[in-house]
DNA sequence: TGTCTTTTATACCGACTCGCATATATTTCT
DNA sequence: AGAAATATATGCGAGTCGGTATAAAAGACA
């Protein structure tokens, strides 16, 4: 059904165009990127990105839905890669870490974390959007935590949401201290002692 | 010395105008404040801005080192309140509390770690800005550690530095969480049961 | 070939941006 | 009182903003 649509054939492929506006708007945020960034990006024409994808902010929540929808992919295999769960929550976190420092530049954190927090203040659909996406890490955390209670890693008493909670933190604040390039941080040891932090009084 | 300059009086004072603009700032972050939005907040008209303050930049890095200077100094004496290592914690997150759900509307989170972090991917000095302000917290909740690990509150295999990196990213979590408006966030509940987290296997 | 459909490209709109040049007002010093 | 100094107020200018109307181009069908 979908073979080939009459007309003149578009020359640009959406998920590539979303991937390339997602790296604009990464770089300034929402209100600092304009939409003429946005169409050398992508390069397609302004008038095709509103037929394509409406308008800015159409462009910005789809960009950011496609983001979240892999990277959180990716995160969730590493999570429950089965290697234990020192070993899980550390790569959970190292397999965002080439994400927050990718970009060819100084590092940029995290794209919707860094970016959608601003918005998040005067538009409710971008809070919604960003407080979703806050849950889901929360969600994925207190169900490895959980397993890993379960498989009897850590104790009885263990609280798998307030640990995921707190993993959560984690993430957070790894997105924000990589783009502020904090120069005394070193992400890796700071992922792995956090891990052993959080850990420490709850294993069996 | 400073007993009264010549020429006209000036009709605002530098700190509240500072303290207005940093507000206007909160809402929209750098990019999204338009230099009419921030003198309609302070009362002053642009030509006073420029002579008082500089460029839109200068207000901006004036008014978060402002901030900075009295939120932390808050955030310090809540820690050092000598109330024992799990009471000064809290209510060193505690403190910072009402600040980030003030704004008299939805809640507006960290001025600093929610506006700041957006432009540090693009600007220097902003980012050694941000950078700074990070290292204060961590540096300020370390000292705190240590200071508990040589009263004989935690063990003495704790390593302050550590844990105060940790303590610092729930800070950072908490101010992104409350922008926001995680619908399942009770803050001060998250704030109790993260500091029993981290306390959890390091007490004496 | 000619018609239809879809995408791309050009050009433009009114509104807003930052920054400053200029003019006016108010105070202190001489 | 007059000069000097400092502040506020008005408004302009060059450029950018997001968004769109219109025309050209490219392929699918008949």
């Amino acid at each position: 059904m979908n073979a080939r649509r009459r007309g003149r054939p578009r020359t640009y492929d959406p998920e590539t165009a979303l991937g390339a506006a997602l790296d604009a708007f990464w770089w300034r945020g929402f209100a600092g990127t304009s939409l003429d960034e946005i169409s050398a990006a992508t390069g397609m024409n302004r008038p095709s990105l509103y037929a394509a994808f409406g308008d800015k902010k159409a462009i910005y929540r789809k960009a950011v839905e496609q983001f979240n929808r892999d990277f959180l992919a990716r995160l969730h295999a590493a999570l429950f890669a089965g290697a234990g769960i020192e070993k899980d929550l550390a790569s959970f976190y190292l397999a965002a870490l080439p994400t927050y420092q990718s970009g060819g530049g100084p590092a940029r954190g995290c794209p919707v974390i860094c970016t959608a927090t601003i918005e998040a203040a005067v538009d409710n659909e971008i809070q919604a959007d960003l407080a979703g996406a806050l849950d889901c890490i929360d969600e994925a955390l207190t169900a490895r935590f959980a397993l890993a209670r379960d498989q009897g890693e850590l104790k009885n008493a263990a609280e798998p949401a307030k640990l995921g909670r707190m993993a959560g933190a984690l993430l957070h604040s790894l997105a924000v201290r990589v783009r502020a390039r904090q120069p005394s941080l070193k992400p890796e040891a700071f992922i792995e002692e956090s891990v052993a932090v959080i850990l420490a009084g709850h294993r069996a």
